[in-house]
DNA sequence: AGTGTTATTGCAACCGATCTCAGCAACCGA
DNA sequence: TCGGTTGCTGAGATCGGTTGCAATAACACT
């Protein structure tokens, strides 16, 4: 395959390089007997233009990375996945970075982000956003932010209503008779994180019940730390929230290994939807956050803001999925 | 932030362009104090050279894509996870690709890796590989897969013996008294998954037993028609291996709806480790792969073939991590 | 001092595109 | 028929680096 590049085409072609690359990328400049005649002998080819030499002379490129802390986290995985189609179908290249929650690597993610030329980045993060690292990046760079965020508003946002999620789930488990529900936090320091816990404490508190936080941890193991609490309790609560659904997952693994069976013993009621909850043992009771629509309107809002400037920050309705890991307290 | 280009900083350091070219990236070709002189200003400026103009220029780059078919199976993202930290180790740029399973796509990101010069590229199939896609594209651009090959051994490999990891099962299921043993089939038609398959039935009849092959299916329902078809069955088998552990996820919440319990009725035993089955409930007994592994070697034997041209096939051994899914057989 | 090496650095072409500007035809109205 | 548009195409500079080659300086040796 000898070296495809622009000239060779339009020698084929019998034209000159601009027309070539006109006929690529502003076609309407170009007779389209011409145009078409180019095309053809481009195809013949096999020819495609490079990436590289496009983004570096209109410096502006489709690469658009999206940041994650954790790709083995089904949320980020799920989020991951819609989104490379959403990004595919406006003609983005989704380049996924995974940063393991090192502010370090972040960093080092945004300035690799500008050298490539990126239009805009999305990020996910699992710890508040650092607003002023945002901003220490030339802001010609637009970043999406998929949580809210605090104290700035020059960033547009995507979120799903937190306290309105917790209560779905608080009003699911009041409809099944439940008065004592215990709280298992989030892994991750976001924002979003807190509104949950938040929203928990204040619900409850409203309703006048007494929260019970089994755990407030922000790691991987805070499922497991929070079910040990639970079996410590001499007056335990019927059911549990779990900031989200891996969450949801290790506490009832960890009270399966004690004998506490859901929703038998207890009913648990996660926090994400993900796919993987309908394959869970039991099948995870839930509250879904529409993860594709917020890949695409995260997106959508990047294109926004370079468009006119606009900086949205949108709040999607979660819904509350109820499969087999909550039924009616034991009596 | 004025354009920051390497003009800037042969101007601020008082030498030419190609010098500061050869201070960054053929340092021995410099004399050592004008290096640091060089590099001090860079730093000062805050400078770092553009990838993509060494790139174009190079013909090669540090961008390597993972050609996965789904992120969403937490057996890729722990394979992308691990892989992103090597390829970081050794200064490349992971790119993950996610083809759901569309080899159009995968067609798509072949050309795409050509035209960003990437040096190599990894494949996790979810299907047998198509030698013949591999070698349409220039093998200039050398390719490894992390599945077993067949017919061609001019593509390195990474896997782990299924045969072995099959037998591993067996004997533990053995040991603990099991003599009806029951298989589930895989999640993909990869050369891995029939290997597995292939193995379960030799196996089984070599040490005299009846196979009893639950589904052969390939999709991801798999694990639910298993446990269907388990559920109707006079003499239901007294264990089952599932091809993956996503598999056996499905299987485990299948039953466990039909109020059949794990592993007081019955023991299921997974294949590949996932961190999640330490979460599942009950925490999955398995086969583990050694994925951390299978990321690392897959870039060695890319390196390795570009070095020396040498195309291995290497072959990992599984190990039985016992947890609480398996136990002695009902009586 | 004269000559041969070797270590450094500058020059300029090149990678594969884009884009401004200028040139040239064809076309329009007067 | 002539000046003014308009539509299309070619020239050539440019994006941010790399690299072979030439030039110069420094050093060694006879």
């Amino acid at each position: 395959m000898p070296d495809l590049s622009i000239d060779v085409v339009a020698k084929a072609a019998g034209v000159h390089r601009s027309t070539v690359s006109r006929a690529f990328s502003r076609p309407e400049a170009v007779k389209s007997e011409t145009r078409e005649h180019i095309l053809r002998v481009a195809e013949g080819l096999g020819y495609t233009m490079s990436p590289l030499a496009q983004a570096l002379r209109r410096k502006t490129s489709t690469f658009i990375p999206l940041i994650v802390p954790d790709i083995t986290n089904p949320f980020f995985a799920e989020l991951a996945k819609t989104m490379t189609q959403a990004a595919d179908d406006r003609g983005y290249q989704l380049l996924l970075c995974v940063t393991n929650g090192d502010p370090a690597k972040t960093d080092g993610y945004f300035t690799a982000m500008q050298a490539m030329y990126a239009p805009f980045g999305i990020v996910a993060p699992s710890t508040k956003v650092d607003t002023e690292a945002l901003k220490r990046f030339d802001f010609g760079h637009k970043v999406v932010v998929i949580d809210r965020v605090e104290g700035d508003d020059t960033v547009p946002t995507v979120t799903v209503d937190s306290r309105r999620g917790i209560k779905l789930a608080l009003d699911h488990l009041h409809s099944l008779g439940h008065t004592s529900i215990g709280y298992v936090s989030g892994i991750a320091g976001t924002h979003t994180a807190q509104d949950r816990m938040d929203a928990y404490l204040e619900l409850t508190a409203q309703s006048g019940s007494m929260p019970v936080v089994l755990d407030s941890g922000s790691d991987l193991d805070a499922g497991t730390r929070g079910a040990e609490h639970f079996l410590e309790m001499e007056n335990p609560p019927t059911a549990i929230i779990a900031a989200n659904d891996m969450v949801a997952f290790a506490v009832i693994s960890a009270l399966g290994r004690s004998g506490i069976r859901v929703p038998e013993d207890v009913s648990v009621i996660g926090f994400d939807g993900l796919a993987l909850g309908a394959r869970f043992n039991p099948a995870l009771t839930t509250i879904r956050q529409p993860i594709a629509d917020m890949g695409h309107i995260a997106i959508e809002l990047a294109e926004k803001q370079i468009a006119d400037g606009s900086v949205d920050h949108i709040v999607l309705e979660p819904e509350l999925l109820v499969r087999r890991s909550t039924s009616g307290p034991r009596k």
